[in-house]
DNA sequence: TGCATACCTGTCAGAACTGATAGGTGCGGG
DNA sequence: CCCGCACCTATCAGTTCTGACAGGTATGCA
């Protein structure tokens, strides 16, 4: 890890499959089995939507989705509120149900490690996990500790190289081409413009920005202004 | 930097001036003579407003802000966008006025070094830059590629360590405390449900939604419901 | 040339929201 | 016991938005 052109790989990644597989190996050169990268692209979505690969066994991704675990994981809590690394011991699971929860992962091989916390230039949030099955109070952990600094450089080229993939379609649907025009009404809209004050804005008529409104709640799906500025937030075609 | 122990003295910095002494003895350990340290504690607050220690000579410093570099300065520029790290050299200064720059900040010593973006949890935007007077071409680049993961898990940790410094009050204004009933109608509003659907919901009659949502708006400080939903988003009283 | 698209302008009825009014209950703390 | 607070109800004039009309120009592409 002397050099920045060892990173270069997960840029140069064609496919997502290329990408998932370096980011696992240069996990494992680290002493670290098992790797978990998960964003999510846009401030406000719901962490169930998240772009989410990872070495670890299907059936534990499986449980864990189906049971809600990010809402119990203390890693997941972590993340959203800090930067700082998070060690895996036993003593950060806490309430019956997250100390269910790491029993069960323990018998996926998923014991120790660290999770790095991702927030990104225009809030995207995201959680990276590198895991082994070693004793997390044990001498490994002095070990783990010397590389943490490199875990911490691998996130952030993870996040950068990440985001060609994770942005591009954050859930199947395809989100609706909003005009420029549509956007500027939106966003004047999410600041608590009037159409007449838009109108001024935009030196148009009030007719024009109604226009335009009316065009951008139709292609949102939605019949309120209001809604239509929420779920443009939340598909991120407005920043907050 | 063997163990995280190195960096309790950053949460343990009784004053800010031991806080940013810790964070210069780090750096010139790590083989830089100076460090600058800057955030900006709330999204859209402007750059000038920023918390801001360096170790660099007050009177570049003061250059820089008077002249307001801070809009030429193309490793606030990468700051602003991206999450990896930058490396100085002259190819990164591109206009004249870019070059301009960077010569008269030779002058002072700073001529080669990396600067690190920070991103936070709560929209925090920051730069942490890791200066030396070698020659940014020459073998010392190799030095400073060795340590470069060390820099990044360090801007973690300063991160962290400095919201208690740089978030204190960020504007004085405090929250609003919005009651139970009043997020629950803007939660709906905000899920695009008329006054109409929200009584129903909420089983009350439409009156009393209009009295929560004009509550709402008042403390809040707006005028129309959808802008009290994007300020409530924005205060992270909503989830979206 | 025809066609699609973005952009612009207008009107109008009906629905929704705003801001103000003036009341009511129930609860907990001083 | 009074007071503040959250919560509830109602009315009403005025403003804004919605959804539906029916048009117009300019651009770029087949």
């Amino acid at each position: 890890m002397q050099s920045l052109d060892l990173f270069s790989e997960l840029f140069d990644a064609r496919t997502e499959a290329d990408w998932c597989a370096s980011v696992f190996r240069m996990g494992e050169s680290l002493g670290f089995q098992q790797v978990l990268y998960a964003l999510v692209p846009q401030q406000g979505q719901r962490l169930e939507d998240a772009f989410l690969r990872s070495s670890y066994a299907p059936e534990w991704r499986q449980t864990y989705d189906r049971t809600g675990l990010h809402h119990v994981d203390p890693t997941v809590a972590h993340c959203v509120a800090r930067n700082t690394p998070l060690f895996w011991s036993p003593d950060i699971f806490v309430t019956p149900a997250q100390k269910a929860m790491y029993e069960e992962a323990c018998f996926y091989g998923i014991r120790a490690g660290v999770t790095l916390p991702i927030h990104g230039p225009k809030g995207e949030l995201g959680i990276v996990c590198f895991v082994n099955d070693a004793n997390p109070a044990g001498r490994d952990r002095k070990e783990l500790l010397r590389r943490l600094p490199h875990l911490a450089l691998l996130r952030d080229f993870c996040f950068e190289s990440s985001l060609r993939f994770a942005t591009a379609n954050p859930d199947g649907e395809t989100l609706p081409s909003l005009t420029p025009r549509e956007r500027e009404c939106l966003h004047w809209a999410a600041n608590g413009k009037s159409s007449w004050e838009i109108a001024r804005i935009l030196i148009c008529s009030e007719a024009v920005v109604n226009f335009h409104m009316t065009n951008a709640r139709r292609k949102l799906d939605v019949t309120t202004r209001r809604e239509a500025v929420v779920k443009a937030l939340r598909l991120g075609l407005l920043q907050l």
